[in-house]
DNA sequence: AAAGATTGAGTTGTCAATCTTC
DNA sequence: GAAGATTGACAACTCAATCTTT
């Protein structure tokens, strides 16, 4: 049943996905218990505070979070209903909205990110050794590079 | 505002996460596509085959895909529904209830296997050098195991 | 009373259809 | 008519409460 893929490469892609639901659960839970945003919100706070002009369309924060477009629709209004980000109409195109941190925004991002960064450390980095870091960060920045040059020309 | 994750390590955290939605969106789609069973139910699938005696507490499933136990319960309704699984009730204690796979569970896993592994392999392993491979495989193992073992601790 | 599992209510995300602007 | 975004209907998952067996 095996044997279409080599053992490493099996190996390595469950322990890929074991790692990933683990170690995103634990974190998620330790932001919940200090009443800190959760990890999706702050998935769209990063990418808009790391934009050109801190400022991302609504389409741009989709494909960057590699959600549809209703997603994001759904998940900027309940940012917006916290009061952690603003929709502004776009100056060029009025079809597209910019979503913009507000202050509140912000400041839930900074006052987050030592939780986030403490379980990044803790469960991630401090767990592998410098030779792996950077075997991962090289080899798995390539497959998301791949697969996301492959989803946009099969879309 | 970084400056708490060592700028490799983060790179590695963030190529992370970018890789696992890419690549797990793009499977599922290929999946669905061919009509065969979405990577969850093959999860449930592949994790009853694996275990000893081919059968699985719903407790140890819900443990081993990092879910709650109702969504265990939710998540095998739909398989039982689906005549790809069957629950037993456990001999030794009778609040248990086993999971085990109907012959056509064991088909869709088989059918499904050659169209998940064609992903892993373009997705994934090919894109990886054998260092890197080697360098996930031990690497996020490790993260995988000290954050379930972390995670059995704090409940 | 505690552990395994299920159910009810609520949240989050998706797909298809729709509205607006280009 | 096509692209950006939103809305309605629905599917997947979680939490808290409940039922059964130990």
């Amino acid at each position: 049943m095996p044997g279409l893929v080599p053992a490493t490469g099996l190996a390595a892609w469950r322990n890929f996905l074991k790692a990933h639901a683990a170690a995103i659960s634990l974190i998620e839970t330790e932001l919940e218990r200090q009443g800190l945003v959760p990890l999706t919100w702050y998935d769209v706070l990063i990418a808009v505070s790391d934009s050109p002009g801190r400022r991302l369309r609504m389409r741009e924060l989709a494909r960057e979070l590699v959600l549809t477009r209703s997603g994001a629709t759904r998940l900027v209004d309940k940012l917006e209903a916290a009061r952690l980000v603003k929709r502004e109409r776009a100056g060029d195109d009025r079809r597209g909205a910019n979503v913009v941190l507000t202050r509140g925004g912000s400041w839930a991002l900074r006052r987050a990110w030592p939780i986030y960064a403490k379980g990044i450390n803790e469960l991630f980095v401090s767990v592998l050794t410098a030779d792996e870091a950077a075997a991962v960060a090289d080899g798995l920045g390539r497959v998301a590079r791949n697969a996301r040059a492959r989803s946009s020309s099969s879309v």
